[in-house]
DNA sequence: GGGTGTGAAACTGTTCACAGCG
DNA sequence: CGCTGTGAACAGTTTCACACCC
Protein backbone atom coordinates (compact mmCIF):
# COMPACT_ATOMS: atom_id res chain seq x y z
CA UNK A 1 0.00 0.00 0.00
CA UNK A 2 2.25 2.83 -1.03
CA UNK A 3 -0.70 5.01 -1.55
CA UNK A 4 -0.43 8.21 0.58
CA UNK A 5 -2.19 9.33 4.05
CA UNK A 6 -4.98 11.21 3.55
CA UNK A 7 -4.96 14.24 6.15
CA UNK A 8 -7.31 14.40 8.89
CA UNK A 9 -8.95 17.21 7.04
CA UNK A 10 -9.96 15.02 4.71
CA UNK A 11 -11.25 12.42 7.23
CA UNK A 12 -13.17 14.80 9.28
CA UNK A 13 -14.69 15.98 6.20
CA UNK A 14 -15.27 12.26 4.86
CA UNK A 15 -17.88 12.23 8.00
CA UNK A 16 -19.76 14.75 7.46
CA UNK A 17 -20.07 13.70 3.78
CA UNK A 18 -21.51 10.66 5.35
CA UNK A 19 -23.57 11.64 8.16
CA UNK A 20 -24.71 14.46 5.38
CA UNK A 21 -25.88 11.44 2.65
CA UNK A 22 -27.27 9.14 5.51
CA UNK A 23 -29.73 12.67 6.17
CA UNK A 24 -30.55 13.03 2.08
CA UNK A 25 -33.30 10.89 2.24
CA UNK A 26 -34.97 13.01 -0.19
CA UNK A 27 -32.65 12.38 -3.19
CA UNK A 28 -31.00 8.64 -4.69
CA UNK A 29 -27.85 10.78 -6.55
CA UNK A 30 -26.44 13.70 -5.27
CA UNK A 31 -23.93 16.05 -7.32
CA UNK A 32 -20.87 17.44 -5.54
CA UNK A 33 -22.48 20.67 -6.13
CA UNK A 34 -25.26 19.69 -4.25
CA UNK A 35 -23.36 17.89 -1.77
CA UNK A 36 -21.65 21.32 -1.14
CA UNK A 37 -24.78 22.98 -0.44
CA UNK A 38 -25.74 20.87 2.29
CA UNK A 39 -22.21 20.48 3.95
CA UNK A 40 -20.18 23.73 3.39
CA UNK A 41 -17.27 22.28 1.93
CA UNK A 42 -16.24 23.19 -1.85
CA UNK A 43 -17.27 21.13 -4.16
CA UNK A 44 -14.34 20.75 -5.66
CA UNK A 45 -12.93 19.55 -2.31
CA UNK A 46 -15.40 17.01 -1.95
CA UNK A 47 -14.28 15.50 -5.79
CA UNK A 48 -10.84 15.62 -4.07
CA UNK A 49 -11.39 13.97 -1.53
CA UNK A 50 -13.51 11.34 -2.59
CA UNK A 51 -11.59 10.34 -5.76
CA UNK A 52 -8.76 10.07 -3.66
CA UNK A 53 -10.22 6.66 -2.10
CA UNK A 54 -11.61 5.30 -5.57
CA UNK A 55 -13.88 6.64 -8.44
CA UNK A 56 -17.27 6.71 -6.66
CA UNK A 57 -18.91 8.92 -8.75
CA UNK A 58 -20.84 9.05 -12.65
CA UNK A 59 -20.27 11.54 -14.71
CA UNK A 60 -23.22 13.67 -16.17
CA UNK A 61 -25.38 11.82 -12.49
CA UNK A 62 -23.43 12.54 -9.61
CA UNK A 63 -23.14 9.93 -6.56
CA UNK A 64 -25.45 7.20 -5.93
CA UNK A 65 -25.55 7.57 -2.83
CA UNK A 66 -26.60 4.09 -1.80
CA UNK A 67 -23.12 3.38 -3.27
CA UNK A 68 -21.37 6.47 -1.50
CA UNK A 69 -22.26 5.98 1.97
CA UNK A 70 -21.24 2.01 1.99
CA UNK A 71 -18.34 3.44 0.78
CA UNK A 72 -17.48 5.73 3.46
CA UNK A 73 -18.94 3.48 6.01
CA UNK A 74 -16.69 1.21 4.92
CA UNK A 75 -13.37 3.92 4.68
CA UNK A 76 -14.51 4.78 8.49
CA UNK A 77 -14.27 1.62 9.56
CA UNK A 78 -17.90 2.07 10.58
CA UNK A 79 -19.35 -0.61 8.51
CA UNK A 80 -18.56 -2.46 12.16
CA UNK A 81 -19.01 -2.30 15.99
CA UNK A 82 -16.16 -1.11 18.27
CA UNK A 83 -15.80 -2.24 21.92
CA UNK A 84 -15.28 1.26 23.78
CA UNK A 85 -13.43 1.43 26.87
CA UNK A 86 -14.63 4.57 29.32
CA UNK A 87 -12.19 5.63 32.14
CA UNK A 88 -13.10 8.22 34.39
CA UNK A 89 -16.72 8.14 35.56
CA UNK A 90 -17.31 12.15 36.29
CA UNK A 91 -20.37 14.31 34.72
CA UNK A 92 -18.71 14.50 31.25
CA UNK A 93 -17.99 10.80 31.15
CA UNK A 94 -21.46 10.14 31.98
CA UNK A 95 -22.71 12.28 29.46
CA UNK A 96 -20.70 10.36 27.28
CA UNK A 97 -22.44 6.90 28.78
CA UNK A 98 -25.88 7.77 28.10
CA UNK A 99 -24.98 9.18 24.21
CA UNK A 100 -27.97 8.15 21.98
CA UNK A 101 -25.90 8.92 18.59
CA UNK A 102 -22.89 6.18 19.99
CA UNK A 103 -25.29 2.94 19.47
CA UNK A 104 -26.32 4.01 16.10
CA UNK A 105 -22.71 4.28 14.64
CA UNK A 106 -21.38 1.70 16.35
CA UNK A 107 -19.88 2.38 19.14
CA UNK A 108 -20.70 0.19 22.46
CA UNK A 109 -18.90 1.59 25.50
CA UNK A 110 -18.69 -1.91 27.20
CA UNK A 111 -16.50 -1.28 30.10
CA UNK A 112 -16.45 1.44 32.19
CA UNK A 113 -13.27 2.85 35.17
CA UNK A 114 -12.92 5.15 38.09
CA UNK A 115 -10.12 5.20 40.50
CA UNK A 116 -12.26 6.61 43.11
CA UNK A 117 -13.08 4.33 45.74
CA UNK A 118 -16.23 5.50 46.32
CA UNK A 119 -17.01 4.87 42.92
CA UNK A 120 -15.83 1.21 41.87
CA UNK A 121 -18.76 -1.45 42.16
CA UNK A 122 -20.91 1.00 41.66
CA UNK A 123 -23.55 1.13 39.23
CA UNK A 124 -23.73 3.97 36.31
CA UNK A 125 -25.98 3.91 33.35
CA UNK A 126 -26.19 -0.38 33.66
CA UNK A 127 -22.51 -0.36 34.05
CA UNK A 128 -20.72 -1.81 36.58
CA UNK A 129 -17.62 0.33 37.91
CA UNK A 130 -14.60 -1.29 37.61
CA UNK A 131 -11.27 -0.41 39.43
CA UNK A 132 -8.31 1.04 37.02
CA UNK A 133 -5.76 -0.56 38.18
CA UNK A 134 -7.07 -3.75 36.41
CA UNK A 135 -7.46 -2.31 33.49
CA UNK A 136 -5.06 -4.49 31.92
CA UNK A 137 -6.69 -7.63 32.96
CA UNK A 138 -10.19 -6.65 32.20
CA UNK A 139 -9.12 -5.38 28.89
CA UNK A 140 -7.14 -8.11 27.62
CA UNK A 141 -9.69 -10.74 28.99
CA UNK A 142 -12.43 -8.78 26.78
CA UNK A 143 -10.04 -8.39 23.75
CA UNK A 144 -10.00 -12.07 23.01
CA UNK A 145 -13.62 -11.59 21.95
CA UNK A 146 -13.80 -8.43 20.77
CA UNK A 147 -11.77 -5.66 19.66
CA UNK A 148 -11.41 -3.34 23.09
CA UNK A 149 -8.78 -1.02 21.45
CA UNK A 150 -10.43 1.81 22.06
CA UNK A 151 -10.52 4.12 24.57
CA UNK A 152 -12.48 7.21 26.13
CA UNK A 153 -10.52 9.76 28.70
CA UNK A 154 -12.96 11.62 30.96
CA UNK A 155 -10.27 11.54 33.87
CA UNK A 156 -9.04 14.93 35.49
CA UNK A 157 -5.81 16.74 33.68
CA UNK A 158 -3.35 15.63 36.02
CA UNK A 159 -3.47 12.16 35.94
CA UNK A 160 -4.63 12.01 31.91
CA UNK A 161 -0.82 10.98 31.23
CA UNK A 162 -0.60 8.35 34.03
CA UNK A 163 -4.01 7.05 32.44
CA UNK A 164 -2.97 7.24 28.70
CA UNK A 165 0.12 5.22 29.80
CA UNK A 166 -2.09 2.13 31.83
CA UNK A 167 -4.26 2.41 28.22
CA UNK A 168 -1.12 1.90 26.00
CA UNK A 169 0.14 -0.96 28.13
CA UNK A 170 -3.44 -2.61 28.09
CA UNK A 171 -3.18 -2.78 24.23
CA UNK A 172 -4.94 0.21 23.40
CA UNK A 173 -4.33 1.84 20.22
CA UNK A 174 -6.67 5.04 20.21
CA UNK A 175 -7.74 7.47 22.64
CA UNK A 176 -10.23 10.24 22.72
CA UNK A 177 -9.04 12.69 25.16
CA UNK A 178 -11.69 14.80 26.80
CA UNK A 179 -8.84 16.11 29.82
CA UNK A 180 -7.38 19.56 28.86
CA UNK A 181 -3.51 17.79 28.70
CA UNK A 182 -1.25 17.16 26.29
CA UNK A 183 -0.90 13.26 25.95
CA UNK A 184 2.40 11.51 25.19
CA UNK A 185 2.02 7.77 23.90
CA UNK A 186 4.00 6.00 21.07
CA UNK A 187 3.98 6.30 17.27
CA UNK A 188 1.63 3.41 16.49
CA UNK A 189 -1.58 5.10 18.98
CA UNK A 190 -3.20 7.46 18.07
CA UNK A 191 -4.96 10.18 19.82
CA UNK A 192 -7.36 13.25 19.36
CA UNK A 193 -8.16 15.82 21.65
CA UNK A 194 -11.69 17.64 22.83
CA UNK A 195 -10.69 20.12 24.67
CA UNK A 196 -14.00 22.50 25.44
CA UNK A 197 -11.56 25.19 26.82
CA UNK A 198 -9.67 25.20 23.98
CA UNK A 199 -12.47 25.56 21.75
CA UNK A 200 -14.16 28.55 23.83
CA UNK A 201 -10.88 30.27 23.70
CA UNK A 202 -11.27 30.42 20.13
CA UNK A 203 -14.24 32.18 20.37
CA UNK A 204 -13.29 34.96 23.06
CA UNK A 205 -10.05 35.63 20.77
CA UNK A 206 -12.30 36.19 17.76
CA UNK A 207 -14.84 38.32 19.55
CA UNK A 208 -11.95 40.13 21.02
CA UNK A 209 -10.21 40.56 17.81
CA UNK A 210 -13.55 42.17 16.28
CA UNK A 211 -13.86 44.84 19.19
CA UNK A 212 -10.45 45.66 18.52
CA UNK A 213 -10.88 46.09 14.80
CA UNK A 214 -13.97 48.09 15.15
CA UNK A 215 -11.85 50.14 17.77
CA UNK A 216 -9.35 51.13 14.76
CA UNK A 217 -11.87 52.28 12.50
CA UNK B 1 -5.57 46.94 11.23
CA UNK B 2 -4.08 46.06 8.26
CA UNK B 3 -2.57 42.97 9.83
CA UNK B 4 -3.14 39.29 8.37
CA UNK B 5 -5.66 36.90 10.39
CA UNK B 6 -4.08 33.98 12.34
CA UNK B 7 -4.88 30.99 11.53
CA UNK B 8 -7.29 28.80 13.30
CA UNK B 9 -4.86 26.48 14.02
CA UNK B 10 -2.44 29.03 15.37
CA UNK B 11 -4.79 29.80 18.10
CA UNK B 12 -5.62 26.44 19.17
CA UNK B 13 -1.67 26.06 19.95
CA UNK B 14 -1.66 29.43 21.46
CA UNK B 15 -4.03 28.23 23.96
CA UNK B 16 -2.08 25.08 24.61
CA UNK B 17 1.28 27.29 25.30
CA UNK B 18 -1.27 29.37 27.78
CA UNK B 19 -2.21 26.39 29.55
CA UNK B 20 1.02 25.09 29.35
CA UNK B 21 2.97 27.65 30.87
CA UNK B 22 0.71 28.43 33.38
CA UNK B 23 1.53 24.78 34.52
CA UNK B 24 4.54 25.49 34.18
CA UNK B 25 5.36 26.87 37.94
CA UNK B 26 9.04 25.69 38.68
CA UNK B 27 10.56 27.68 35.57
CA UNK B 28 10.27 31.77 35.24
CA UNK B 29 11.94 31.79 31.70
CA UNK B 30 11.26 29.13 29.15
CA UNK B 31 12.55 28.46 25.66
CA UNK B 32 11.37 27.88 22.30
CA UNK B 33 13.08 24.18 22.63
CA UNK B 34 11.66 23.83 26.18
CA UNK B 35 8.06 24.59 25.67
CA UNK B 36 7.97 22.27 22.53
CA UNK B 37 8.95 19.82 24.53
CA UNK B 38 5.98 19.95 27.02
CA UNK B 39 3.50 20.98 24.32
CA UNK B 40 4.68 18.82 21.66
CA UNK B 41 4.88 21.38 19.07
CA UNK B 42 8.22 22.05 17.26
CA UNK B 43 10.07 24.56 18.59
CA UNK B 44 10.81 26.85 15.26
CA UNK B 45 6.86 26.77 14.93
CA UNK B 46 6.56 28.11 18.19
CA UNK B 47 8.34 31.16 17.77
CA UNK B 48 6.91 31.71 14.34
CA UNK B 49 3.12 31.85 16.06
CA UNK B 50 4.32 34.19 19.23
CA UNK B 51 6.38 36.43 17.09
CA UNK B 52 2.78 36.84 15.05
CA UNK B 53 2.12 38.99 17.87
CA UNK B 54 4.40 40.64 18.87
CA UNK B 55 8.19 40.19 20.26
CA UNK B 56 7.73 38.75 23.27
CA UNK B 57 11.11 36.87 24.37
CA UNK B 58 14.30 37.90 25.01
CA UNK B 59 17.60 36.37 23.06
CA UNK B 60 19.63 34.26 24.73
CA UNK B 61 17.09 33.63 27.20
CA UNK B 62 13.47 32.98 26.19
CA UNK B 63 10.27 33.73 27.26
CA UNK B 64 9.45 35.18 30.66
CA UNK B 65 6.68 32.85 32.06
CA UNK B 66 4.75 35.74 33.47
CA UNK B 67 5.32 38.38 30.78
CA UNK B 68 4.08 35.98 28.00
CA UNK B 69 1.23 34.27 30.18
CA UNK B 70 -0.08 37.83 30.24
CA UNK B 71 0.54 38.50 26.60
CA UNK B 72 -1.29 35.13 25.55
CA UNK B 73 -4.07 35.91 27.98
CA UNK B 74 -4.86 39.15 26.53
CA UNK B 75 -5.03 38.24 23.34
CA UNK B 76 -6.94 34.97 23.57
CA UNK B 77 -9.86 37.36 25.49
CA UNK B 78 -9.38 35.72 28.58
CA UNK B 79 -8.18 38.53 30.44
CA UNK B 80 -12.17 39.10 31.45
CA UNK B 81 -14.86 37.12 31.68
CA UNK B 82 -17.89 35.95 29.25
CA UNK B 83 -21.22 35.50 30.02
CA UNK B 84 -22.31 32.53 28.53
CA UNK B 85 -25.56 31.28 27.58
CA UNK B 86 -26.26 27.34 27.22
CA UNK B 87 -29.42 25.62 25.16
CA UNK B 88 -30.80 22.49 25.53
CA UNK B 89 -29.99 21.22 29.04
CA UNK B 90 -29.74 17.59 28.13
CA UNK B 91 -26.84 15.59 29.53
CA UNK B 92 -23.94 17.26 27.42
CA UNK B 93 -25.48 20.64 28.82
CA UNK B 94 -25.95 19.16 32.28
CA UNK B 95 -21.79 18.01 32.20
CA UNK B 96 -20.79 21.67 30.80
CA UNK B 97 -22.70 23.40 33.56
CA UNK B 98 -20.49 22.01 36.46
CA UNK B 99 -17.44 21.72 33.92
CA UNK B 100 -15.23 23.28 36.84
CA UNK B 101 -12.56 24.26 34.49
CA UNK B 102 -15.13 27.16 32.84
CA UNK B 103 -15.24 29.62 35.84
CA UNK B 104 -11.06 29.32 36.17
CA UNK B 105 -10.47 30.32 32.76
CA UNK B 106 -13.19 33.37 33.02
CA UNK B 107 -15.75 31.47 31.62
CA UNK B 108 -19.58 31.84 33.05
CA UNK B 109 -22.73 30.20 32.14
CA UNK B 110 -25.43 32.65 33.32
CA UNK B 111 -28.44 31.38 31.45
CA UNK B 112 -29.37 28.40 30.52
CA UNK B 113 -33.04 27.44 28.05
CA UNK B 114 -34.69 24.87 27.02
CA UNK B 115 -37.62 23.57 25.11
CA UNK B 116 -39.38 20.36 26.88
CA UNK B 117 -42.10 21.94 28.95
CA UNK B 118 -41.17 19.75 31.19
CA UNK B 119 -37.75 21.34 32.19
CA UNK B 120 -38.85 24.79 32.30
CA UNK B 121 -39.11 26.76 35.15
CA UNK B 122 -36.73 23.80 36.84
CA UNK B 123 -33.54 24.30 38.07
CA UNK B 124 -30.57 22.48 37.37
CA UNK B 125 -27.06 23.19 39.42
CA UNK B 126 -28.51 26.16 40.53
CA UNK B 127 -30.19 28.00 37.32
CA UNK B 128 -33.51 28.12 36.62
CA UNK B 129 -34.19 26.80 32.77
CA UNK B 130 -35.60 29.25 30.82
CA UNK B 131 -37.64 28.85 27.57
CA UNK B 132 -36.06 28.69 24.76
CA UNK B 133 -38.47 30.94 23.22
CA UNK B 134 -37.26 33.60 25.57
CA UNK B 135 -33.99 34.06 24.36
CA UNK B 136 -34.13 37.19 23.13
CA UNK B 137 -35.89 39.27 25.50
CA UNK B 138 -33.54 37.46 28.51
CA UNK B 139 -30.29 38.29 26.42
CA UNK B 140 -31.22 41.36 25.10
CA UNK B 141 -32.46 42.52 28.87
CA UNK B 142 -28.77 40.91 29.93
CA UNK B 143 -26.94 42.24 27.00
CA UNK B 144 -27.06 45.53 29.11
CA UNK B 145 -24.81 44.98 31.73
CA UNK B 146 -22.28 42.02 30.40
CA UNK B 147 -21.67 40.70 27.19
CA UNK B 148 -24.22 38.03 26.11
CA UNK B 149 -22.68 36.83 23.29
CA UNK B 150 -21.32 33.36 23.67
CA UNK B 151 -23.89 30.83 23.44
CA UNK B 152 -23.45 27.07 23.70
CA UNK B 153 -25.90 24.76 21.74
CA UNK B 154 -26.16 21.31 23.06
CA UNK B 155 -29.76 20.37 21.54
CA UNK B 156 -30.42 17.48 19.07
CA UNK B 157 -29.30 17.59 15.57
CA UNK B 158 -32.38 18.27 14.03
CA UNK B 159 -33.39 21.35 16.05
CA UNK B 160 -29.78 22.89 15.90
CA UNK B 161 -30.23 25.19 13.08
CA UNK B 162 -33.73 26.64 14.13
CA UNK B 163 -31.68 27.82 17.62
CA UNK B 164 -28.91 29.34 15.78
CA UNK B 165 -31.27 31.18 13.72
CA UNK B 166 -32.71 32.16 16.81
CA UNK B 167 -29.23 33.41 18.72
CA UNK B 168 -28.40 34.87 15.92
CA UNK B 169 -31.09 36.88 15.94
CA UNK B 170 -30.87 37.84 19.33
CA UNK B 171 -27.20 39.18 18.97
CA UNK B 172 -25.21 36.13 19.85
CA UNK B 173 -21.64 36.19 18.08
CA UNK B 174 -20.21 32.84 19.02
CA UNK B 175 -21.55 29.80 19.00
CA UNK B 176 -20.45 26.90 20.40
CA UNK B 177 -21.79 23.85 18.41
CA UNK B 178 -22.23 20.33 20.38
CA UNK B 179 -24.85 18.95 18.25
CA UNK B 180 -23.64 16.59 14.83
CA UNK B 181 -25.47 19.19 12.34
CA UNK B 182 -23.59 21.34 10.26
CA UNK B 183 -24.49 25.60 11.39
CA UNK B 184 -24.98 28.31 8.76
CA UNK B 185 -24.93 31.46 10.04
CA UNK B 186 -23.83 35.02 9.17
CA UNK B 187 -20.38 35.97 7.94
CA UNK B 188 -20.01 38.43 11.36
CA UNK B 189 -20.88 35.04 13.62
CA UNK B 190 -18.39 32.24 14.28
CA UNK B 191 -19.13 28.57 14.66
CA UNK B 192 -16.94 26.04 16.08
CA UNK B 193 -17.97 22.72 16.24
CA UNK B 194 -17.55 19.83 18.98
CA UNK B 195 -18.44 16.79 16.95
CA UNK B 196 -17.44 13.41 19.36
CA UNK B 197 -18.48 10.90 16.50
CA UNK B 198 -16.63 12.59 14.44
CA UNK B 199 -13.34 11.95 16.63
CA UNK B 200 -14.71 9.23 16.95
CA UNK B 201 -15.01 7.96 13.21
CA UNK B 202 -11.66 9.35 12.94
CA UNK B 203 -9.87 6.78 15.56
CA UNK B 204 -11.89 3.63 13.48
CA UNK B 205 -10.22 5.21 10.04
CA UNK B 206 -7.27 4.91 11.27
CA UNK B 207 -7.54 1.75 13.45
CA UNK B 208 -9.42 0.38 10.13
CA UNK B 209 -6.14 1.88 8.03
CA UNK B 210 -3.61 -0.03 10.12
CA UNK B 211 -5.43 -3.37 9.83
CA UNK B 212 -5.23 -3.33 5.62
CA UNK B 213 -1.74 -2.42 6.23
CA UNK B 214 -0.94 -5.13 8.26
CA UNK B 215 -2.58 -7.32 5.91
CA UNK B 216 -0.91 -5.98 2.69
CA UNK B 217 2.97 -6.91 4.26
C1' DG C 1 27.12 31.32 24.16
C1' DG C 2 22.39 30.80 23.66
C1' DG C 3 17.98 31.70 21.87
C1' DT C 4 14.83 34.84 19.43
C1' DG C 5 12.82 36.62 15.18
C1' DT C 6 12.42 36.05 10.34
C1' DG C 7 13.21 35.77 5.34
C1' DA C 8 13.44 31.99 2.14
C1' DA C 9 12.69 27.16 1.00
C1' DA C 10 9.94 23.14 1.31
C1' DC C 11 5.82 21.18 1.88
C1' DT C 12 0.80 20.55 2.26
C1' DG C 13 -3.69 21.57 1.19
C1' DT C 14 -7.15 23.98 -1.84
C1' DT C 15 -8.95 25.86 -6.03
C1' DC C 16 -9.13 26.10 -10.93
C1' DA C 17 -10.21 24.55 -15.33
C1' DC C 18 -10.94 21.22 -18.50
C1' DA C 19 -10.49 16.51 -20.81
C1' DG C 20 -13.20 12.65 -20.96
C1' DC C 21 -16.95 9.74 -19.83
C1' DG C 22 -21.86 8.27 -19.21
C1' DC D 1 -24.98 17.97 -22.19
C1' DG D 2 -23.65 17.56 -17.23
C1' DC D 3 -20.70 16.15 -13.90
C1' DT D 4 -16.72 13.48 -12.44
C1' DG D 5 -11.80 12.96 -11.87
C1' DT D 6 -7.45 15.20 -12.11
C1' DG D 7 -3.16 17.67 -13.51
C1' DA D 8 -1.60 22.18 -12.92
C1' DA D 9 -1.75 26.71 -10.60
C1' DC D 10 -2.25 28.75 -6.36
C1' DA D 11 -2.44 29.66 -1.38
C1' DG D 12 -1.33 28.73 3.08
C1' DT D 13 1.50 26.54 6.57
C1' DT D 14 5.63 24.60 8.44
C1' DT D 15 10.48 23.97 8.54
C1' DC D 16 15.03 25.57 7.88
C1' DA D 17 18.93 28.29 8.75
C1' DC D 18 21.06 32.18 10.19
C1' DA D 19 21.57 37.31 11.31
C1' DC D 20 21.07 39.70 15.23
C1' DC D 21 20.50 40.72 20.03
C1' DC D 22 20.89 39.95 25.19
Amino acid sequence: MAKQKASQDTIKRLFLYYRTILESTDIKVVSSEELAKRTGVPAALIRKDLSFFGEFGTPGKGYYIDNLSNHLKKILGMDRDWEVALVGVGNMGRALLTYPKFKLQGFKISQIFDSAPDKIGKTCAGFRIKDIADIKQVLQKEGESGRMNIAIVTVPANVAQEVANILVDAGVRAILNFAPAQLFVPENVIVTNIDVSNEMARLTYFLSQEESEDKSQ
